[in-house]
RNA sequence: GCGAUCGUAGCUCAACCGGUUAGAGCACUGGCUUGUGAUGCCAGGGGUUGCGGGUUCAAGUCCCGUCGAUCGCCCCA
């Protein structure tokens, strides 16, 4: 271990091989699936001014003060690297008049930042799928990004191990209601209450509803429901969700403790979760936001959204098989490389024939030792580039499978586009499968 | 912020109740065999056992601290 080398900063992480294939995976199929969905990609600034966030944030000053990676920067303003997209994508909705495009559905994905205790699939610096639409007041908004979110998971093959729990907040007025009745449930009951429970109450009384705390479990499975303080309107938008996800055949499941902490949250909170993860088991979540664009001095916009883990859905997909490559080239010796050098770069970029091949060259150690690396990294041929026999030649061309031709190509495109690419340059023999390169047509 | 477990070559790990030159596989380098070859053979480089202190005749092994990792609590926008 270097001594002198810095560390990686606790909880950011460099991946490389298979992780980092199933980070990109992820990536490509969102990118495809938020596409099918007439979702445009949003870019917006990694960070932001501190208020953005904290005003959104409201009066969770833990959050604020603790867990964000907040910085001043040389002009003296306090700057915090995002925590979240939600917040970035309403003041740039708001401070570029992006109201002209409502409702704007945009999408994106990238690194979010967050101070705290890394654990199981979750980081200092992770990523994250992003999906807004924003100014539409209507469930069709709630169900489009729903049956989105479920699509997004199924083409990801997860969809068996996770589940929908759906809920609704209400309107502000079943919102208000329903908190005063917990309050009122919980206070009755304050003396069993766990010690961070009766923290809760003081604070964010709806948090207590799914606490982990056994010693919680009987009062908050005996709180009362939403539904029992439900307006008719509230019920009416939440029905009209249900309907529409039924609709779209994606699944769901009620779960009427499901909360969001913050006051602008309305209507419709979702989470899909999976128990493969241990403690850290949402995989996607999201919900209406309905006040978070006053937060920030907006004019009253309605807007739903959902983000999901990079990380943690990568973890759950099943390996991606990236594709293999095609051709592998060895140069027998360095005196062979500049041939080698050419043909690779005809493979790689040659497109008239269908997709550039995916090829690349073993240039170091000996030739056997060349040989096993490119039956090692699972390529399916091998070209060796060898010094010509007797006087005069280029060089000799042989052609080797790796693998049993019919698992992977019965064209052989690669041969073809060798003697393709061999006759339009050089004049050569065929002899006992080798090509022998005499001269060069100019 | 709190708790538990862990920290040995580049990587994955081994080393009986503390005991003498800390081992193996993979990877890397060189060579042999092969002479167109799939997990063949030999050799080599690389570790002050995360770091700092302590106990002991003796510490990778025990104790304290520190840093880091993992999992959980809190939090979860």
């Amino acid at each position: 271990m270097a001594k002198n080398t810095p560390q990686a900063i606790r909880g950011t992480q460099d991946m490389l091989g298979e992780t980092a294939e199933r980070f990109q995976h992820v990536v490509e199929v969102f990118d495809r699936v938020r596409r099918l969905y007439g979702f445009g990609r949003v870019e917006v600034p990694v960070f932001e001014a501190t208020a953005v966030f904290a005003r959104s944030l409201g009066e969770t000053t833990d959050v604020v003060s603790k867990e964000m990676y907040s910085f001043e920067d040389r002009g003296g303003d306090s700057l915090t690297l995002r925590p979240e997209f939600t917040a970035g994508i309403a003041r740039a909705y708001l401070t570029n008049g992006w109201q002209q495009h409502a409702p704007l559905k945009v999408a994106t994905h990238g690194p979010l930042f967050r101070y705290e205790r890394p654990q199981k699939g979750r980081f200092r610096q992770f990523h994250q799928l992003d999906a807004e639409i924003i100014g539409a007041a209507e469930p069709a908004a709630d169900v489009e990004l729903l049956v989105m979110a479920d699509q997004l998971l199924k083409e990801l093959g997860i969809a068996d191990g996770v589940t929908l729990q759906l809920n609704t907040l209400g309107d502000s007025a079943t919102r208000e209601a329903w908190r005063a009745a917990l309050v009122k449930h919980f206070e009755a009951h304050r003396g069993e209450l766990s010690d961070d429970s009766q923290e809760r109450l003081a604070r964010n009384p709806l948090r207590i509803l799914d606490s982990k705390d056994r010693q919680d479990r009987p009062i908050a499975d005996a709180a009362p429901s939403i539904d029992d303080v439900m307006s008719d309107e509230a019920a009416a938008f939440f029905a009209q969700v249900t309907t529409g996800l039924d609709a779209a055949g994606a699944k769901w499941e009620r779960n009427a403790r499901l909360v969001r902490g913050l006051d602008y949250y309305r209507h419709t909170a979702f989470e899909f979760v999976t128990d493969r993860l241990g403690t850290q088991g949402t995989v996607l979540g999201g919900g209406r936001y309905d006040g978070l664009i006053e937060a920030l001095g907006g004019p009253e916009t309605p807007a739903v959204g959902w983000a999901a883990g990079i990380e943690r859905l990568a973890m759950l997909i099943g390996v991606p098989r990236p594709d293999p490559v095609e051709l592998v080239l060895i140069p027998q010796d360095s005196e062979m490389q500049t041939l080698a050098t050419e043909i690779l770069a005809h493979f790689r970029s040659d497109q008239s024939d269908g997709d550039a091949i995916i090829a690349d060259m073993a240039f170091s150690g000996s030739p056997k030792k060349r040989y096993d690396k490119a039956r090692k990294s699972g390529a399916l041929r091998v070209l060796n580039v060898e010094q010509p026999v007797g006087a005069g030649g280029i060089g000799n061309l042989r052609i080797r499978d790796l693998k049993p031709v019919d698992e992977y190509d019965e064209q052989d495109v690669v041969r073809k586009r060798l003697r393709t690419f061999l006759s339009a340059k050089f004049e050569f023999v065929m002899n006992d499968r080798v090509f022998e390169l005499k001269a060069r047509k100019s």
